[in-house]
DNA sequence: TACAAAACGGACCAGCGGTCCGTATCGTTG
DNA sequence: CAACGATACGGACCGCTGGTCCGTTTTGTA
């Protein structure tokens, strides 16, 4: 019996937290201005126990986004086309990227908040890793792709970049359909080394 | 007679602040760990005379940013080819977005402090509306390529965005040539034409 | 019911960016 | 050269932050 059950409360407070920052964060402008004495209050909680129960800042934001992100995951690892690992490649790819887009643009706030939350870089986060290594494998499966695979992934996730994401959907005010349909055409010609076919 | 000339000591300080933080920069490892009033300890100033100076501490930083970008600016708007304006498009994207990238190889610190300083998205920034607006008036210039413009100067920065090209340059240890070889491969593949030969 | 083990919470701390204002320096004018 | 506004200096000072500590309370088991 390596591990001990944790116990009634600690779970409890643990979820109120996770509510409260989720809440706060949403609400806010940026999540710069939200500390964690203010989720620690709106969760009716000491600043303590929610240090205890995430470490530090980033621990407690990842946490928000893993939670966000799971069901993704989960239609990316064992769900159905186009998601699911069924799909061939070539289709596949576009509709990873776009999966990404829509979890950034719906978790604009969250997502922004991890990828610049002061010196950590986002691509030793471990989401990220995974995002792009199953993009580059998709990508050398890919008969007609030309050129460094690796690359090619991290530049076709960076296209997803929550700055930049917000930048065009929130400050240019750019419609969700229209970056969809941009990421898709660029990823189109990208994958097909050619000229790709004419836009819609 | 609207503006007076700056006095001499503020001028010498001026410059002793701005050398003072390109060295401390330079040698911690993340800009987040270097404090204004290390700054101005090492300037031999105080700490007013830091803020007065520069505003606060992206001022200081992007005054810095700026001084080292300037150069390059001025190679891209009146330089030869294949940087300077008398280049056709086509040679001219991939050359400038090479310049991109050595510039962020030569100052990874500075540029990483720049694009992640705290809240402040890079893309508010007035130096990538210069970029981005060069690049996406160029990619319209190019027959053969597809897609929107605007966008696409977009994904091809953020190729070469600090972070991204710290974990590859940094933690991944890319040789400088390889990284170089990858973005221009890149391009070449998203402006229309197949792989390239050049591979110096 | 007794009693460890685990979790709680908020006073507390060091350090940050940024401000303020009495003092020192500049450079101009007679 | 003297004198005197204007300008810049510098570091004590402020509010606030993320993070820690430890006496107190809750939990669950024997």
């Amino acid at each position: 019996m390596p591990d001990r059950s944790p116990r009634k409360d600690a779970v409890r407070n643990r979820a109120a937290v996770l509510a409260a920052a989720d809440e706060l964060f949403a609400a806010s402008d940026s999540t710069e201005e939200v500390s964690m004495a203010e989720i620690a209050a709106a969760a009716g909680v000491g600043k303590g126990t929610l240090f205890r129960a995430f470490g530090d800042r980033v621990g407690l934001i990842r946490a928000l986004y893993q939670a966000r992100l799971e069901p993704v995951w989960h239609a990316v690892e064992d769900g159905p086309a186009p998601l699911g690992s069924s799909t061939p490649p070539l289709s596949r790819v576009p509709a990873l990227l776009d999966a990404v887009l829509c979890f950034k643009l719906d978790n604009r706030r969250l997502a922004l908040a991890l990828e610049s939350t002061g010196n950590a870089s986002p691509y030793e986060a471990e989401h990220y890793e995974r995002w792009h290594t199953l993009l580059r494998d998709l990508l050398r499966q890919i008969p007609g792709h030309a050129g460094d695979s690796d690359f090619a992934a991290h530049v076709l996730l960076a296209a997803t970049r929550a700055d930049l994401v917000e930048h065009l959907a929130g400050h240019e005010q750019f419609p969700r359909a229209k970056l969809r349909a941009q990421l898709a055409t660029f990823a189109a010609a990208v994958l097909g080394s050619g000229p790709p076919a004419p836009a819609a």
